[in-house]
Parts: structure tokens; sequence; C-alpha cells
DNA sequence: AATCGATAAATTGTCGACATTTATTCAGTA
DNA sequence: TACTGAATAAATGTCGACAATTTATCGATT
């Protein structure tokens, strides 16, 4: 669980290990969004050769968390508002799908399970006046659920392999907590009713509308900061 | 023009061109999918050493051509129905958003280009009555500058820079030369008026279509097949 | 003083060797 | 004969050093 991320197997190799160390760090920031990376200088800082780094970096730009130029570097990809949006375009195009893929392939075991985590979502929301905790776990492990749930592997890796760290990671810096846990809960419910009817043209329509709402949302924060 | 794909940049590195053949190798099939790749022969193959072609293979990776697991090694992907019907619902998601975003971010000067495109396409068709040249290279043209037109970086990055080579092994592999000629390049048209009208949700409608009709053509052969 | 060019320093790319893990072989036993 | 398990072979992971390229430094010239 060292990535909160249910698709992630157990990092077994040396690079694994500092590729996950790293992954942290880009996330919440401890390495600089836009900074150049150093290859010798973090191959000491983490005691280990620069090949071994080297093949923890290609893990990273896998993820487009940093980005490569030959002869030249890494660089931290930038966190810049049009980059955050463009995700969100992303995401709404490819979630809306799993979602509607869900609708189709889920099993009922599946559903069972997604409707027994809202409820627990529910209570824990009840109980804590929801802000912090439904928006960051809750919110992502219903999205996982969703995505995992469309049983489209290509799907599964682009989403959950490489756009929820950066997902991840803008969370983190621009400090996301919107005020939209109510409604994002009662989206969340409605979209799981979709899936259990079976309805996948709904089904995909509410998650897209769920996460346009979420871009608005942040559309309307910048808008009022400046 | 080696890799036939608009956003790749030139091939400095001995690594990338090590990279480049091999994808080229892997898309016609002489490195066959499903096997498995021995790093000691390949770098003899390639006059390398073995650092370098592990260079290569991670880029591969990166375009979900080939699957590595820790201490066990890389096979290239498996080609199967399920795994092509999978890319083409991922394509209907994604070409669908980006046709919507280049109906809204497409300069005048693109949609020129691409009503030139056309123009061109059409007499090609008449003159050779339109079935293996359209269908390969003029088909791909079209989707890469709507592609492009969306001026959203992930969905380039992920549609031209990953998918793409996994559609062209598909296509060489299963031998897709389907009779879809005129119906495609009609459905072409249709897509760019709605570009150029800036109807991004009439655009989108008419991609995913387009995508969903390819993909039902093939499902079509496949049973006919058997 | 500013710009250009050459030299020097630092960084990335590539190589071959060693360490560690996995796969294979083959002898021994039930 | 079939199966287990230890020894062997092969493959992957990691390391440190060298080569090639880029960046920084510094002196010369206009």
């Amino acid at each position: 669980m060292a990535l909160d991320n249910p698709t992630t197997q157990a990092a077994v190799t040396t690079a694994d290990k500092v590729f996950e160390q790293m992954l942290h760090a880009i996330v919440d920031g401890t390495i600089k969004s836009g900074s150049k990376i150093s290859e010798p200088e973090l191959a000491k800082n983490y005691q280990i050769s620069r090949s071994t780094l080297r093949e923890a970096l290609n893990r990273l730009e896998k993820c487009h968390l940093i980005e490569r130029k030959a002869n030249v570097g890494s660089r931290v990809v930038e966190c810049s508002i049009a980059g955050l949006l463009e995700i969100y375009v992303v995401r709404e195009a490819l979630e809306g799908m799993a979602c509607r893929q869900a609708a189709i392939n889920m099993t009922e075991d599946e559903i069972i399970e997604m409707k027994a985590m809202l409820k627990q979502h529910a209570s824990a929301k009840a109980l804590r006046d929801g802000i912090a905790y439904y928006q960051e776990e809750g919110d992502l492990d219903f999205h996982y659920k969703v995505i995992l749930g469309s049983h489209n592997q290509q799907l599964i890796n682009i989403l959950c392999g490489q756009l929820y760290h950066l997902v991840r990671m803008y969370r983190c810096q621009f400090g996301m907590n919107s005020p939209r846990a109510t409604k994002a809960f009662d989206e969340h419910s409605r979209i799981i009713e979709a899936i259990a009817d079976r309805d996948g043209e709904l089904a995909e329509m509410l998650m897209r509308r769920h996460i346009a709402a979420s871009r608005k949302n942040i559309e309307n924060k910048i808008a009022q900061q400046q």
C-alpha cells in the first residue's frame, strides 16, 4: 500500500524502492516540480549507482512525472493550471468510458462491494461531518473501484498506472481539499445506482458530469484567486 | 519519418535507434508477439551493451509493447482479440474527446490544412479506387491531425506516444485492410465539417461512432472467421 | 563593456564485469 | 516411472569506469 494504488505490486528490486521513494517525494513536493534532476547527486543521496537510479527515473517517466531530453537530463514535470485542466479533460473521457464498461462488466460481487464501501463512507461522513477524510481517501477509493470494475486492462493501466500519480501530485501541491464533499458523495451514489442497473449510457454520463463538476470547481477557485 | 508518427523527434542516441528498429520489428511481427526477450541475445544481435539495450526496452515498455517482470524478464505483448477490442474502447473515449477539443481549439489554419488533406485523399481515392493506400496512410494521417488539433498535450502523448504503436501492431499482424475505405472517407468528411462548425458535441459523437463502427467491423470479421 | 570562442568542468550515454535471482539439469529416492 | 531436491547454468539486477556531449568558465577581440 506504499502508493495507495490498488494496481501496484510489491517492490522487490532496489530500483523499485527508490522509484517509490522518489514518487512520494515528487508527489508531496519534497522534490520540487520543475526542478532539474542531477543523476550523480541523487545517486549519492539514495546510495545507489547511477544505473539503478536511471532505472527508477525511467519508471517515473512512464508516469509522466519527469521528462527527459537526450544528452541534457531530466526535469520534474511542471505544475500549471493548464496542465491540471488537461488532465481533467482526459479523465472525463477515460473514466466516463471506464464507468460505462463497469456497468457492463462488473460482477455482482463487485457491485455489492462498492455499495458497502459507499455505506462506510456515509457513516464516516456523518461522524466527521465529512471534510478531509472523505475527500482524500474515499474519493480515490471510489474512482479506483470503478476503473478496476471496467475489466479493461488498457483503461486500468493508463488511469491507475500513470494518470493518477499526476492527479495526486496536483492535489498535494495545489492543496485541493475542495468543499464538494457532500455533493461528490451524492454523485457517487447515483453513479453506483446506474452501474447496478447496468445502465452504461447513464453511468458514463454521470461520471463525466461528476468529473466535469470537479474541473469547473477548480476553474472557479482559480478565477477567485485572481 | 521512421515511425510515421508526427510527435516523434529525431533519434540521437544509439538507444533511440535500437528502440526504433525494435519498434518496427515488433510492429511488423519480425519479433513475434508473445515471445520472450533475451537481453544477452538481442544485445549481441544489435551489437550494443546490455545497458543500452535495456534503455531501448524501457521505451518499448512505455509504449506497452513489451511487459517486464522483476527478475524474470521481458515479453512482447500478446496479440489477442480481446486486447484489440480493449484498445478500440480506449480510442473511442480518447479520440472522441480529442475531436471535441479539436473543434474548440484548432486554429483556422489547421482546419484549412485538414480540408486540403481530405481533398487530396479524395483524389487519391478516385484514382486508385480507394483500397489499401487510403486505408493505411490516409486514415492514420487523419486521426493524427485531429489528435494534434486538440492541443491537449496529455491526449497527444497517450494517443500518439503509446496507443498508436499498439494499433499499428494489430493492423499489421491481423492484416486489417478492411473494406471500409469509402465509408470511412465519408465519415472523415462529416467529422471535419463538425470541427469547422466548432460543434464540439457533434464532433465527439461522430468520432466515437466512426471508431465504434471500425470496432464492430472487426467484431463481425472475427465472427465470420469462426 | 559586451560578445564571441576556446578551454575546462560537469553531466549524460555506453560499456563490461560482478552479484543475485531464476530456470534447468540430473542424480537419488519412493 | 514419476517426483523431489541439490547442483549447475543462464538470465536479470547492480555496480563502477570510460566516452561523448553539454554546460560553465574565462580570456581575447571588437
